[in-house]
DNA sequence: TATGAATGAGATTTCATTCAT
DNA sequence: AATGAATGAAATCTCATTCAT
C-alpha cells in the first residue's frame, strides 16, 4: 500500500472512530459533522472526501459493529470443541453476544435500534473493507454439519437475533421486565424452543 | 365540561393527530414543530402550552397508538368464545397486531423501533386518558382463567412481544428474510414454542 | 381601607417583591412577565392592571429600594447627635450605604446601574407611595443648618452620590481595583475634599 | 497578510462598526444578530465565526471605543508642551473626554453605564488589537514624572474616571442637576480636590 | 377585577454543504 | 487531496400582549 493510500486509510478510520465514539455518546441527531471532523482532526470538506452524510458513516459503523460481535463471538466458539450440537452453539453465541452488549451499552444502544437484516444484507455486500464479515453465512455454516436438519435456516437465524437483541434492549437498558441476568434463563429457553420449532 | 376545556381538549387532538400524520409521512427528525402547529391550525408558540418538546408528543403517540391497537385486537379476541386455550388466544392476538401493522406500514415504522417496555410502562401509568389501556393487564388476563401455568406471564408477555414486533418490522418493511405471508407460519410456530417453554 | 383596597395593595406589593426578587437573580433581561406573575400568585393578565410593562416596574423598584436605603442611612443618623459638621454627616451616611450595598451584592448591581439622577427625579414625583421620601430634600435639609455654606448644595450631593455608587460598584463586585474595606479610605478622603471644594 | 485573512479582518470589522452603530441607535437589548448581521453584508451564522454572542461583540466594542476615546485625549495632550503638572494634565484630558462624550451622546450612552475598572483589564488584556491601548499604563505615565508623589495613582485614577464619567452621564443625556457647561466647574474643582486628597 | 389560553413575531443558534484557495 | 470560511435555511423556543370568559 503506498504512503497515500496509507494515508487516506487512516483518515477515513479516524473519522469512523470519531464518529462511533459520538454516536454512542450523544446519539446520531446531536452529533453533527463538524464534530466528527473536528476531533478526527480533519477538515470539515474532508469528510465529504470519504463519506457521503452522516448516515452513510453510520450506516456503515452498525454494519461493522454487529459484524466485528459475531466475529468474536464465533472465534470464541471455535476453542470450545466440546460444544457440538447446533442448539448450543447458538446459545454460547448468543450468550456471548448478551455478555458484550450488557458491558458495553452504548453499545447497545447503537447496534440494537439500527440493526436490521435488510440493512445488514445491504452494507455488508456493499462494504469493502476485508475484515467485515457476513455473519449469516457463518451461522449457515453451523447447521450445515449437524445431524438435525431445520426447515429454513435463515429465516430461524433471523428471528433468533431478532429475539436476543430486542428482548436484551430493554432489559439491559431499563432493567424491564428483569434484570438481564433474570432474564437469560428465559432468553435461553426460548431459543432452544424458537430452535426446536424449526427441526424437521 | 366548560367550553374552554372543550376547546383545549380539541386543541391538544389536533396537535397530537398532526403531529401523528407528520411523524409517519416524514419521520420524526424531518417533522418540525413549526410544521405541527401550522397543519394542527394552532400558533407555534400553543403546541408549548401543550406539550414540552417533540420528543414528548411523540412519545404520547407511541403509546397511545400501541395500547390502541391491542385494544382493537382484545376487542377482537372477545368475540371469538371459540378461542380458548392462552396458546390460541396469543396467536389470535398476535395475528391480528401483524395484520394491522402490515396494512399500515407507517404506523408500523412508527412503533416498532419506539415501543419498549420501560416506556410502555412509564407513559401507560402517566397517562390520565381513559381510552388508553394499560396493555400489560388486559395479557396478564389470559392467563389468569388458564388450566396451565406458565413461569412468568409477564416475561412471557414481554418476550412474545419483543419477538413479534421485531420481526414483523423487518418483514413488512424491507420483505427480508422473506414476505410476511411467508413468515407468519414460522411467528406462529414460535411464539406457541415459546409459550410452551414456560408451561410449568 | 376597604377590603378591595387592601387586596389590591397586597397584590401589588406581591407583584414588586417578587419581582426585585427575579431581577436581582436573574437580571432585568431574563426576567418574564410570566415569572413575575407565576411566582407572585397572580395570572398573567393581572400584571397589566398594575404596570404598565417589565420597565415601568424596574424604575419603581429602583427608586423605590434607593430611597428606602437611604431612609435607614437617615433613620440611623438622626441616632448619633454628636455627628454634627456636614462633612461628617456625609461621610456617615455615604459609609451606611456602602455598608449596605456591600453586604447586599444583588442590592448593588440592581441600583447601581440604574439609579440616576433624572430616573429618581422622575419616579419619585410621580410615586404615589407614601413611603418612599425624596431622598435630595433629606439632604439638602443637612446643609440649611450648617455654619458653612456650600456653593450649590444639589450639585454637590449630586456628585458625591455618583460618586460613591459608582466606585463603590467596581469594589464590591470585582474587587478593582482594590476591595471595599481597603478603598472606603480613599472615598472618606475624597468625598471631604469634594464638599470642601464647594465650601464658600 | 494574505487574501484570506485580509477577508476575515474586513468581516470582522464590519461586524463590529455595525454592532456599533446598532447599538448606540437602538440600545443592545433592541438589537439582534439578524440585524448586525444583515446590516454587515453577511450571514448570519457569519456572525457566530468571529463571536459568541451578542454580548461577547458588546464588550469588545466597549473597551475598544473607550480606549480609543482615551488614546485621542493623550495624544492632545503631548502637544501641549505647557501643561506640566499631574493636575492640569489630568483636568485637560477629563475635559477632553466630555467634550468628545458630549458631542456624541449615543457614544456616552454606550460607554459609561458599562464601562468597568473589571471589564476594562479583562479586555485589554485579552485583546490582540494593535490599536487599543492599555489607558491605565498611560495614566500612570503621569505621575511618574510629577514633583509630587501620590498616594496610590492607580486609586487615583480610577476615582476620577468613575467620577467623571457618572456624572457626565447624567448630565449630558438628562440635563440633570445642571447642563454639562455648568457643571464643568464643579467637576473640574472636585477632580483637583480628589487628586490634592492623595498627595503626600 | 381577574384570569390564563392563545397568539405569532422574532430571537438565538446550528449545521450540512459548497467552493475558492 | 485537503482545507475551512462562508452561507442561509431552518429549527427551537420565548414572551409581551390581547381578549373572551
Amino acid at each position: 500500500m503506498s504512503k497515500v493510500e496509507q494515508n487516506k486509510l487512516q483518515k477515513r478510520n479516524a473519522l469512523l472512530n470519531t464518529a462511533f465514539e459520538l454516536f454512542t455518546s450523544k446519539g446520531l441527531n446531536r452529533t453533527s459533522i463538524s464534530d466528527i471532523a473536528e476531533r478526527a482532526g480533519v477538515a470539515k470538506g474532508t469528510f465529504y472526501l470519504y463519506f457521503k452524510d452522516k448516515y452513510d458513516i453510520h450506516n456503515r459503523l452498525i454494519a461493522h459493529k454487529a459484524s466485528s460481535i459475531f466475529r468474536q463471538a464465533t472465534d470464541a466458539l471455535s476453542s470450545h470443541p466440546d460444544i457440538t450440537s447446533v442448539e448450543d452453539k447458538i446459545i454460547f453465541i448468543s450468550d456471548y453476544v448478551i455478555d458484550v452488549l450488557n458491558k458495553d451499552k452504548s453499545l447497545l444502544t447503537f447496534i440494537s435500534k439500527n440493526l436490521s437484516w435488510g440493512v445488514f444484507k445491504n452494507v455488508l455486500i456493499k462494504s469493502k473493507s476485508e475484515t467485515d464479515i457476513d455473519f449469516r453465512e457463518v451461522f449457515l455454516e453451523l447447521f450445515s454439519n449437524s445431524d438435525v436438519t431445520y426447515r429454513n435456516p435463515e429465516v430461524l437465524i433471523f428471528m433468533i437475533i431478532e429475539f436476543v437483541s430486542s428482548t436484551t434492549y430493554s432489559s439491559v437498558l431499563y432493567g424491564e421486565p428483569l434484570s438481564i441476568n433474570d432474564l437469560k434463563p428465559y432468553i435461553d429457553t426460548s431459543i432452544r424452543q424458537i430452535i426446536r420449532g424449526q427441526a424437521l
